[in-house]
DNA sequence: GGCAGCATGTAACGTGTTACATGATTTC
DNA sequence: GAAATCATGTAACACGTTACATGCTGCC
């Protein structure tokens, strides 16, 4: 999910959003995991009006600078399908987990189909991460050349770290399936 | 901590390294929350030699290319002390604690003063973070225009998104807190 | 008078990636 | 014979940032 995408997303979410508006949501609702400049929304912003993905109009405002407030349009709403519909990338980092809650920021109006498809993958993905990291496949011992003390000391360190990898990837398989549990519960009401 | 920061404390941590090696080594221990290309490693590489943080020698084998290996010089281990001793950055995001995660991993030779210091200052700065998302700062309710079902839907993906972010914070408060622990626990043995 | 907010944009720079170039040796 | 490993490097490109440029309104 490219930035594009994300802005993409937010103009559907909020027809007749400005670029500067697009700041704020994002400030206020994202921050905490995604965050972008305002230099880097308007040329975006000027790519995607290009591709035909959203219509701008100016508006003229009293006491205030023009602002031009932006739609997404049909072909904008297909793009973003695609990208939506995107399988989830198998690269574990903590960055791509932002990626997934963005995803489903904009996932929503999609259908529990396509929820649920993206959210089986992502829990496909994370578990063989953690098979892995159980397994110790970042294991520092051969890499640790250092004897005495301070060996011991950094595969302490080694070790803590796979433990917070391990604790980090069952919180999120954990949450992707309290997900995929209330999406199912929906089904019943 | 930048790129060239990790390359140094790894070249301390393993003089007589080369370029293709520090990648091998990064791949093993670190894959999980850092990466970095040989093309990326071989200029920097180069700009640590030039500022004379690092030294290297050709060495020529049989069979194999030749390769140069890598040591850090007096200058280095200032310049990399001084880095490991910045405080850390205030900014929450996923990628901070990758930071976080790469600076302990080079700081176990600083001693524990050092790191109790900076697992101090991280642990202001991530339970400070904890507040603000209790109190529900990321508020989405006011973005969210639409009404009728989809309101309550995306109200609802949020807020599982605002509980995800309470737990992330908990489990890296967690593991800081054990780390101090474990500092504590060394003083008495 | 100064600063914050609204509003848009360009220029310079930083930092990373993939693709390309080269070339030997070992393994399947 | 093809592919992987060892080993180094450059070129082109992607994507983001900060700094700069402009200008008006409202508040302290």
């Amino acid at each position: 999910m490219q930035s594009q995408d994300v802005l993409l997303g937010l103009i559907k979410a909020h027809p007749g959003v400005s670029g500067y508006q697009l700041r704020r949501t994002i400030q206020r609702t994202t921050s905490f995991f995604f965050s972008i400049s305002l230099s880097s929304i308007y040329p975006l912003l000027h790519t995607l009006a290009e591709a035909g993905l959203v219509t701008y109009e100016v508006e003229e405002l009293v006491g205030k600078p023009d602002r031009k407030v932006y739609s997404i349009t049909d072909s904008g709403r297909e793009r973003l399908e695609e990208a939506l519909r995107e399988p989830p990338a198998d690269t574990y980092s903590f960055v791509a987990f932002q990626d997934t809650l963005l995803r489903l920021g904009s996932m929503t109006d999609l259908g529990d189909e396509a929820i649920r498809t993206y959210l089986e993958q992502s829990l496909d993905i994370y578990r063989a991460h953690r098979r892995r990291v159980v397994d110790g496949v970042a294991d520092a011992s051969e890499d640790v050349t250092v004897s005495g003390p301070m060996r011991d000391r950094r595969l302490a360190m080694w070790a803590q770290m796979n433990k917070y990898l391990q604790d980090d990837l069952d919180l999120k398989i954990r949450w992707l399936e309290e997900l995929m549990e209330g999406l199912d519960s929906d089904l019943d009401t």
